[in-house]
DNA sequence: GGATTTAGTGAGTAATCAGTAATAAGGAGG
DNA sequence: CCTCCTTATTACTGATTACTCACTAAATCC
């Protein structure tokens, strides 16, 4: 019969069924971003963390809960980036000479930066657009409309911005996820977050 | 003269390689539009205009070919879309003699408002996102890009905007893109398109 | 009217897919 | 040692996939 592999002990630790689950949703997350819900395999999945593809199922229903586990997993980045970069920026008087005109200001800033620093990281960003390429998927629809509308409202409330800087400070987001999709250059409208979003506000 | 066949039965003309070609381009590009490029199966572009599913890869080499060509066929229609609405703008001239700035707004706005008109059948749009979700494939995102950069230039040619203006045009269109895959209510970004777009430039 | 080209199909293939069933094996506690 | 639960695998399946091949029928040419 076939003999595991017990001689590497090294590294052939079993895990809790929820490190693995976590494991699996971030191998997740990196191949659909790549490949999206229907060009990525359930194997591709698991030959990233070195698990059998079956034992998938042992952990996520179907693969289309995994896909939504994702998008939920997603989200929650982006929103924990954005509550801590509003802190930060509270904690941390910007150096300017002059009068801060408004901590709206400051704290969308901050923001943009963090998500800068996400995007930094491509996968966050290309499973972003892999999530709304699914969405005539209802159930997959459903979750990123719940998961958007949440983020617009943290969003403004941590800010204190107006639905017309936020709407901007968004439309600027979605335009550098489709630039680093197609890995166009972000200093056509990355660098310059703060100062072109900003200054019409 | 063609001679018309002796059991004529229902619809059974033959029609031109040409033909046929612009018609599974045609429905390439709704089949795409709502499932990808990993979620459209030959068979259902086959079936959307009834001809066989082995009978695509006579007019189109591969999939992946067919894609490509939709994505040129989308592009287009965006550009052209463009051109003819910087035209009308300028066929309805507010006066004269009138300052250059005026001119750009007006392009801008038109042009805007012709972005939403093609919007207004989701399927272009769509198909949009799920031209940039399939980037990871390295064919798909050199016409992709190749594309996205001829837009811009021509764009920007024939509105006169500045590149912080275009940018922001652009960004706004990317927003809607996402609430369209989502259905949000455009009314969040969409209907105040000329005011708070151009309203800072 | 016969020959040639062109439009189009039905049948099939090898590969891959998501998901299931049975079972092995590690580890904790007795 | 043995028992029991959880972690994990191998072996498998029915469905679907992109794509091929052999072939028929319609249009065109001479």
């Amino acid at each position: 019969m076939p003999r595991l592999a017990t001689e590497k002990k090294g590294g052939d630790l079993r895990h809790t069924a929820e490190e693995r689950r976590a494991e699996v949703l971030k191998a997740a997350v990196a191949e659909f971003a790549l490949h999206g819900l229907h060009g990525t395999s359930t194997e591709m999945i698991a030959k990233r963390i070195g698990i059998s593809q079956p034992y998938i199922f042992r952990l996520f229903p179907t693969k289309k809960e995994l896909f939504l586990a994702a998008i939920d997993q997603c989200f929650d980045r982006v929103e924990t980036a954005f509550r801590n970069a509003a802190e930060e920026s509270a904690t941390a008087p910007e150096s300017g000479a002059h009068v801060v005109a408004s901590q709206v200001e400051a704290r969308l800033h901050a923001m943009g930066h963090a998500y800068l620093r996400l995007l930094a990281k491509r996968e966050l960003l290309l499973f972003q657009m892999q999530a709304y390429a699914a969405c005539s998927d209802d159930d997959v629809r459903r979750k990123v409309r719940l998961r958007w509308d949440r983020l617009m409202k943290v969003t403004g409330e941590i800010s204190g911005a107006s639905p017309t800087v936020l709407t901007a400070f968004f439309a600027r987001g979605m335009l550098m996820n489709v630039f680093a999709s197609i890995r166009l250059a972000p200093e056509n409208a990355a660098d310059k977050w703060g100062h072109e979003m900003l200054g019409f506000a």
